[in-house]
DNA sequence: TATGAATGAGATTTCATTCAT
DNA sequence: CATGAATGAAATCTCATTCAT
């Protein structure tokens, strides 16, 4: 009975997924609240209803695309391996050219999507405990790699890897902010922001020692 | 006629800031969507229609918060004169610290705020204008002023000081979507962010030579 | 400041009164569910949104109908005094008559609220509190009061009390069931069910022994 | 072509009860607008569109409920020959018992069924023709009998019989409207109706003198 | 016949803004 | 200027019904 259809399934997820996509594109354009469901249902080439079967409501809709972006970012972030293979230098200068990338395809998005995490409560939490937090829990992970290795100090991973992702995100409220130097000179940006910590956290001169 | 009458325009700025002063009490607890104009009226002890009177809207009334923000912020940057006075560990760390304490006490302010600006042209473009460029501009010429008495080696001042504002607002970012960590421990965070950005930008140890 | 402007006071009870009375003209002739916001606000000449001014929403509307009736309803029921003057055949007679000329003046509203108020539980438990239960607690009293002078054998006040409401609560529900028959013939309805009813309870023979 | 197959209609009114049954279920629990045309396939276990090869539209499942009832009452009421066996005393007293159990074992079907009854023209009709002419015509007949044997005295044999089905239907009523008294004293309450009723009608005399 | 996704009309409700007093 | 009732546009969401598969 309730046995899954793959066909049924496939359908649905197309489906799903061409909502998603039209939703993205409204939210872009319009921002969360300008955007209606009327506008969404127009754009995916359905009637507003069929949106309900799909999405509880149009939050749920924003929810949906939170979710994905988690998963998407998940993919990316088996840098795990990483740690063995590359160097300090490499990943930060990685993470931040990777970031600035995203960013500058996205703006747009990122402008409609971060507003609504940081006012609903429910967007929020799921926003932290699918991106965020697991976020923390692997560069925590990665720079105690680091600093078994070498020599960090006194500095707190913790305190470090919430710095660095200040870092990221302070470039993306920037970037929505309207400040466009970071996005125009990203690569001089990534560098020597990556030159910075590196330096500062004594990270290129331990490199050297070894 | 419309001379100027100091007495009026005392009574309407009194009411005017009875007004702001409301609306932002209003913004904070319920975000700015979910505020309505007859909540701000009546936190203010005026009829809806009044608020009509001072503001040409509800997105007037923000917009007036957040130039509010700007003068207020002003008043305390005439850091100008601090160069000559502190070194950049006590200029970064006052910032720093500075930032974390205000982020503490406006947390709700800030989360009805920001997705506004973020999310309205007119707001983007007030904010980016009266607070942020002015502050990018002072903020090069205060490191300009260090790089011209210390060796910065090749940073590029506009970089640092936008990589600087970006941990800034990374900052705020990470408190409005949920993370506790770096006001927890702003202390920490706020002094050991300074240190790696003096020893990443080689300022420490070009004071030392002076 | 929230002293009560008795002139404004009026002007809301007599808008309130307006829309009520708008509502109870929808509702008789289309009943709750086919009524609409709209029909209403035409009906009493204002906007869909002034209703709302007034009420919290089309179920409070209903709800206030009921509360009306249940106020109309005191009014008439002073009838304490009327057990010192009347026989228990005049005030049966009188109770029965007046029920059902009520009913047959408005059959269309009643149509129209009882099913709301058996399927609503709100509804249902603002009628039972306020209309229901005083009336049977003053038809106990009434009962008892003649119990006190007459011998009414071993019938119980309580259960020939709900005998007698449920009579006229068939009589309401036979009406809305399209039964025209008492309706119709409602005077001879009255004057047997009493006669029923006095000869059933033992009260004629005692009160021609008295 | 059209030639009636017998398995088909068995497997057709199978399907019909199966669906009516879960109608019942789900009218029952959350009353007649409440209860979608989803939630009675689910509970049936059938697919929404199925519903529609059975029946008309939701009404119509009401309307075949209704029907139903018809049916089931009908085989009861074939009481005619009764008379000739029962005394009034205890054709009374069958009657008022045999509607109070009914009552308490139906009560949430029976709100919700009434409501759309009073409410829906159709099935008000159906409902009057069907169940209400056909036991009142009933009740005429076996009051006619008794008359017949005893005398009645001046008392309206329609009127009379109206007057007890009144009390039948009050009893529903109030039961509908929260009245739990008759409920929790069902035959207390049966028991002393039908001996108010017998000496109201002096049936209980007549009845000795035979 | 069975299915159940798609439809879209339609209803409720909110709330910024206006304007007569 | 202050008031606050009235406005009505606009948006979300529900759900009976249809129809292609």
């Amino acid at each position: 009975m309730t046995a899954t259809n793959p066909i049924k399934d496939a359908v649905t997820q197309a489906r799903q997924r061409q909502i998603l996509e039209a939703a993205v594109t409204v939210f872009a354009e319009k921002g969360y609240h300008r955007a209606t469901i009327k506008d969404i249902a127009r754009t995916a080439g359905v009637a507003d209803g069929t949106i309900y079967n799909y999405f509880k409501n149009k939050q749920d809709v924003m929810l949906n695309i939170v979710q994905q972006m988690a998963e998407v970012d998940q993919l990316m972030e088996n840098v795990e391996q990483a740690v063995q293979i590359l160097t300090p230098a490499q990943l930060l200068g990685m993470v931040f050219q990777n970031r600035l990338r995203m960013l500058k395809k996205n703006l747009p998005l990122t402008r409609a999507i971060f507003p609504q995490i940081i006012t609903d409560p429910e967007l929020n939490q799921i926003f932290f405990e699918t991106i965020l937090q697991p976020n923390f829990d692997k560069g925590v992970q990665v720079f105690q790699a680091y600093a078994d290795r070498h020599q960090l100090g006194d500095t707190d991973p913790e305190i470090v890897v919430h710095g660095l992702f200040s870092v990221i995100f302070g470039t993306i409220m920037l970037a929505m902010l309207g400040d466009t130097v970071i996005l125009n000179r990203s690569e001089a940006f990534g560098e020597q922001m990556t030159a910075i910590f590196l330096h500062g956290l004594h990270l290129d001169q331990t490199e050297r020692d070894q």
